[in-house]
DNA sequence: GAAGGTTAGTACGCTATGGTACAGAGAGGT
DNA sequence: ACCTCTCTGTACCATAGCGTACTAACCTTC
C-alpha cells in the first residue's frame, strides 16, 4: 500500500536513510538539515564538480548520468527517498565524473558536506554513529544497480529497459503517476527518443500504462512485473536486503 | 617502463593498496597475509555466496561478472594489482549478486575477513587506521569503473569495447601479453565470441596486436589508445585521481 | 603422422536499434 | 479561434550485432 495522497508536511523521516538513524542521532542532525525544492532538471553537481553538501530525497528523484564527449548519456542509477545523493563527500575523492539531475521534481533534506563528513567519521569515537555502517550499506546497493544497469545495457531490449525504469520510479514515488517526456526518458536510458515512442506504444496497447505529453498513469503495474529483466528484480531485492528498514517499493 | 621481466619475489607490496599503507600498519597485517596461486578460472565467489576472505591480487587479474538466468554473461570490473576482490566484507552486507573470477592467472595475498573488518573498523580508536579511507577510495573508483561500464555497454562498438578491455588489462600486467581466448574475452564483454574474432581481426590488420590461439601480444599500445573510446581514459584519470600513490598503467 | 579437440575465421540471414525526416495531436498564449 | 510550440507517432533506410552453420588452422596425444 502507498500511502494517501494528502499533502503531507515535510519531514526528514521521508528519507529512509534519516528514518533508520537512531532518533537521538537524527535528532542531532536536524539542526543542519535544510529542506531545499528540487526542481525538474536542476543539476545538483556536476561532472567532476566539487559537492557542497549532499541531498536526502523526500520526494524527488535524482539521476546520476554520465554524458559523453558527444553529448550523448545514460543513467548509471537513480537516487530518490531511500538514498543519498553525494556519496563522493564520504567515500572520498570530492568528486564523479557524472552529472546528477532531477528527475522528478520534489524535495529534499540536504546537509553540508563538512557536517556529513565529521558525522561519518564520528564512528569508534566516544559515541558510536550508525551513520557509517548505513551508508556504506548504501553504497553497497548503489554499487549493485550500476553493476545491473550496465548489464541491463548490454543484453535487454528497449522495453525491458523501459519497463525496469518505469518500476525503479514508481518505487521511489508515492503515486502511479509521472511526469516524464519520452525524450527525457529517451536520455536517461541513451536511446532515441523514437525507441521510447515505440517501446511506450506497445505498453499502452497493452494496457499498462497511459501516455499523454509527459504524463505517465501506470495502470497495470504486475503487468510491468511481468514484462521486465531480471534485472529489476535484482537490484530492488539488493536494496531491500541491505536497507531492510523498509522496503523501497 | 614496466618492470623488468626477472622472476622477482612475491611480495604484497606488489599490489598498490597494499603498498600504499604505511610501514607498520601494513607489517601489522603481514602475519594475516596468506600468498594463494589463483589459476585461470577460479571462482573466489559466487553470486550471492557469502566471502570468507579479501584477495590483494598481485599478478593476477579477477573479473567480477554478472551471470544472468540464461547464462550470459557480462563483466561489471576488473580487478588487478591496483585492487581489493572482496569490497563487500568491509562494505557491509557481505554478498554481492556478482561472481569474481580470475581472467587471468597469477597470485594474491588474502586475509581473512574478520581480520581485515576490523582492521577496517579501527578508524578514530587510539590509533587512526589508513586502511578505511584508502578502500573507500578504492570503491568509488570501482564505482566509477562499473559505471563507465555501463556507458561503454550502451554507446560504443565491440571494436571499441575490446581497445578498452584490453587496455585495462595491460594495465593491470607486468608485460604485453596476455593469455586469452576469444571465447574468454566474449564473456566478459557480454557479445559473441564472433563478434570478437571480427574485432580482433580488424585490430591485427592494423598491426596493433598479434592473435594466436589464446595468446595476445600487444604490438602498438598507442594504437589502440587511439582506438579505445573515452570509457578508458575516464576510468584511468579516476584511479589515478583517487590513488595517487602509483599510477596504474 | 593420424585423430581428435580446441581455437579462430567466414558466411548468411535476421532483428533491434540508430539516423533522419516528417506528420499529427495537445496545450497554452494572444 | 488561431498560432505556435512541444510532445508523440510513423515511416524509411542503414547498420551493428546476433544466431547459426560451417570451415580452417593449430595443438596434443597416441
Amino acid at each position: 500500500m502507498t500511502m494517501p495522497a494528502a499533502p503531507k508536511p515535510a519531514s526528514p523521516r521521508q528519507n529512509h536513510l534519516l528514518d533508520a538513524l537512531p532518533k537521538a542521532e537524527l535528532e542531532h542532525l536536524c539542526t543542519d538539515l535544510e529542506l531545499v525544492p528540487l526542481p525538474l532538471g536542476k543539476v545538483l553537481y556536476e561532472s567532476g564538480e566539487g559537492l557542497s553538501h549532499v541531498y536526502f530525497p523526500t520526494t524527488a528523484i535524482v539521476s546520476l548520468l554520465y554524458v559523453m564527449e558527444n553529448g550523448a548519456s545514460a543513467e548509471i542509477a537513480v537516487v530518490g527517498n531511500e538514498g543519498i545523493v553525494g556519496i563522493a563527500l564520504f567515500m572520498g575523492g570530492e568528486t564523479m565524473p557524472n552529472r546528477a539531475v532531477v528527475q522528478s521534481a520534489g524535495q529534499a533534506y540536504r546537509l553540508k558536506g563538512p557536517v556529513l563528513k565529521s558525522e561519518f567519521a564520528r564512528f569508534g569515537g566516544r559515541r558510536h554513529s550508525s551513520l557509517q555502517p548505513l551508508l556504506l550499506r548504501y553504497t553497497m546497493a548503489l554499487l549493485t544497480q550500476m553493476a545491473q544497469t550496465a548489464v541491463c545495457n548490454r543484453h535487454h531490449t528497449i522495453d525491458q529497459q523501459l519497463c525496469r525504469w518505469l518500476l525503479l520510479s514508481l518505487d521511489r514515488l508515492p503515486s502511479n503517476e509521472l511526469e516524464m517526456t519520452q525524450e527525457l526518458i529517451a536520455n536517461m536510458l541513451g536511446v532515441r527518443r523514437e525507441g521510447v515512442t515505440e517501446a511506450a506504444g506497445r505498453l499502452q496497447s497493452a494496457g499498462l500504462i497511459r501516455y499523454s505529453r509527459g504524463h505517465i498513469s501506470v495502470l497495470d503495474r504486475p503487468g510491468l512485473e511481468a514484462r521486465v529483466c531480471e534485472c529489476y528484480e535484482v537490484v530492488r531485492r539488493e536494496f531491500q536486503r541491505l536497507l531492510p528498514s523498509r522496503p523501497i517499493a
